[in-house]
RNA sequence: GCCGGCGUAGCUCAACCGGCAGAGCAGCUGACUUGUAAUCAGCAGGUUUGGGGUUCGAGUCCCCACGCCGGCUCCA
């Protein structure tokens, strides 16, 4: 918080070391900003009329928002037209968008990262500088600077800041280190394109990515890290366990589900039909076509268009691939006349759609064309929908938890009010929805963001969202409520008065898609699947031929479990110990002389190590326990 | 779709300035009969993603297509 330097009892104009003004802040402050600029222990500072305490990532957003700017300074010496858009820290780092007549490729970086480290090594100072909006349009006119230009226009009131630093300038709200020798430890990662101001119609900038720290150790430890975080990669795990796979000659955005993941599938499946069975949904199966007719209805034609398969023809009829289960779950309701008595009414599906997804969004497993989404759709009164939308919160937080997912984002999706010819339906209808939906989240007392735009085009939503192994996040879990279809199909339902009314309907998904929910659960895994899912729950190791007899006779004492004798009695036991670690198989039991000796078994647990020895009726109840709890390894 | 990068054996990767496509792992065969993360030997495996071009000669240079990777836009 900025305050008064007087307030805390210091001069302004007096030369204070910082670590003496951060003692009258008190409080856990790594550094002080004053003058728009950051000062750090061991630094004496002229003081300003304002203060402010900086805390430790506060401070790390400084760095990184001042290494944009230094990179923006390196560009702008090495390439003379370049442009600058916008460069601001981000979660890991920071990026500027530039625009350049000639391409910046990935060996520009090279040079770009050497002139940046000249530059930090000039130890220029840093100044902040207030500007009339006039006089930093005639200063951006004269670089040629037009993305500022714009940026200037909206920015309120008459005034602006910029910061100079040698010959670059930059406008900026600031603040910034105050010298460019504070900047050392930094790396530029990667490059792509980036439109300007999001807006795909406008120009398209080089976005360049990088990273800065205060310490080496720190860069270091982040650049580990990633390597790390690579190693999670679900399409690397995939191919490794034999999980699933992507065939170019069946086509992009496809997915083979190989036997190793079918089972985990399978596993998941099973525990959500048991689970939908309990909190009272019905199943129901739908085609994976249907006639045109019926997406004109739904509305898909009009506002889903971009994401269908175009259709085809026979008898003179026209089908649709589905891009979504909805429209089929409606009928289904509409097939009789249905009573108050009856709701709420729990459709339940694993159905496969198909979404045209652009070539360039696709990603392995978590973004792709067919997906098998464990949909459901919930009829109602407009009485029960926050109590629905709420147990449906519940029931996926709760799932999500079972499989160990900590980073969850939620957030309430609405319309976007600068653009509602987006969105079928009336404005009233969408208010009701969205009022709903808010209410179900404060009486779940979950924390939340409202993100505009973010609705579906027949309704809002809450949309839960996942982290992956790099960071990403991904959704999830969504709850939709929606007046719209109902009224498009003509849903009705006898209410006690006797009368017809009109059922809410709510869309929703837990897992989201068992493609992406598969990813998200190899990466949070690192493809050490719990006992109850792993493809391969125990391995048995007869250390040589002489234990063979005896390794079967265990074996079928354990025919319940997923169960793979390796009889490769040629190899050495290190050598098929880490197989089994490779591919990571819960349990090893290996078997030598010894073990048959004893009638025990001698278990090793993949990530745990050596357990000793056991006889196999422990170990059974052991790994019976295990599977009924769901246990994480 | 857009920007940048990449595409060599099932996998991971070599191949100098354009000059005979190569290794490890995996697979197969055989020897070894083994005590908690790699025993040894042999064999087989390729239209260098596909198509066109330049060249005496192309994995390497150019063009097109396809696919993949990182982003942008878009979305479970």
């Amino acid at each position: 918080m900025r305050m008064n330097s007087h307030d805390v009892g210091l001069n302004p104009g007096e030369l204070y070391e910082v670590s003496d003004i951060i003692k009258k802040l008190g409080a856990n402050f790594v550094g002080i900003v004053t003058n728009g600029l950051l000062y750090l222990p061991g630094e004496r500072v002229a003081l300003g009329d304002t203060v402010e305490g900086i805390t430790a990532d506060e401070a790390l957003d400084i760095l990184r928002h001042s290494t944009a700017h230094l990179m923006a300074h390196a560009v702008k010496s090495l390439i003379r037209d370049a442009k600058l858009g916008i460069g601001p820290a981000i979660e890991n780092g920071f990026y500027y968008d530039i625009y350049t007549k000639e391409k910046i490729t990935e060996d520009t970086l090279q040079l770009v990262e050497g002139k940046m480290r000249e530059l930090a090594e000039a130890r220029l100072p840093v100044q902040r500088q207030v500007l009339s909006k006039d006089a930093a349009i005639e200063l951006f006119s004269s670089l040629g600077e037009t993305f500022k230009l714009e940026l200037i226009d909206d920015i309120e009131g008459d005034e602006v800041s910029v910061y100079r630093q040698g010959d670059f300038v930059d406008l900026c709200r600031g603040p910034h280190v105050s010298n460019t020798a504070h900047i050392k430890h930094f790396k530029l990662l990667s490059i792509s394109g980036a439109y300007w101001r999001g807006d795909e119609n406008r120009e398209q900038l080089t976005r360049i990515y990088g990273t800065a720290f205060w310490t080496d150790e720190d860069l270091r430890e982040y650049l580990h890290n990633l390597e790390e975080a690579e190693k999670r990669d679900h399409r690397k795990i995939g191919r490794q366990l034999d999980l699933f796979s992507i065939n170019e000659d069946i086509g992009p955005g496809l997915i083979l589900w190989h036997p190793n993941g079918a089972i985990i599938r399978k596993e998941i499946e099973d525990y959500w039909r048991n689970v939908h069975l309990e909190k009272g949904y019905q199943f129901v199966y739908s085609p994976h076509v249907a006639r045109t007719r019926l997406w004109e209805i739904s509305g898909h034609l009009g506002f889903y268009k971009e994401n269908m398969y175009p259709p085809m023809e026979l008898e003179n009829q026209t089908y649709l691939v589905k891009p979504m289960n909805c429209p089929f779950h409606v009928q289904i309701y509409k097939a009789k006349t249905r009573s108050y008595r009856e709701l709420p009414l729990r459709f339940a599906e694993l159905g496969t759609v198909y979404r045209f997804e652009r070539s360039g969004v696709l990603h392995g497993l978590l973004r792709v064309r067919g997906f098998t989404q464990d949909d459901a759709h919930v009829f109602c009164t407009r009485e029960q929908v926050e109590d629905e939308v709420t147990d449906i919160m519940e029931l996926a937080l709760d799932m999500y938890r079972l499989f160990g997912f900590e980073n969850l984002k939620i957030e309430l999706s609405v319309r976007d009010p600068m653009n509602k010819d987006k969105y079928v339906g009336e404005d009233d209808v969408w208010e009701l929805a969205e009022k709903a939906l808010e209410n179900a989240l404060k009486r779940a007392g979950k924390e939340y963001v409202v993100a505009e735009g973010e609705a579906k085009f027949y309704g809002p939503a809450i949309d839960i969202k996942v982290r992956d192994a790099i960071g990403r996040y991904w959704q999830g879990p969504t709850i939709q409520v929606d007046f719209n279809l109902p009224r498009r199909f003509g849903m009705k339902y006898t209410g006690k008065d006797g009368r017809e009314h009109e059922p809410v309907m709510i869309h929703r998904a837990l897992l989201g898609s068992l493609e992406r929910f598969f990813a998200l659960l190899i990466e949070q895994y690192s493809g050490w699947f719990p006992l109850w899912i792993a493809p391969e729950q125990i391995r048995i190791i007869p250390i040589t031929e002489e234990q063979l007899g005896y390794a079967q006779e265990v074996a079928d004492k354990l025919r319940e479990f997923r169960i793979r004798m390796d009889d490769d009695t040629g190899s050495k036991l290190g050598y098929r110990i880490r197989q089994a670690q490779m591919d990571k198989v819960p349990y090893v039991l290996v078997i030598g002389a010894r073990e048959v000796q004893e009638g025990l078994v001698a278990v090793r647990h993949g990530v745990k190590g050596d357990l000793g020895k056991m006889g196999v009726e422990e170990l059974a109840k052991m790994l019976r326990e295990e599977i009924r709890q769901r246990a994480h390894l």
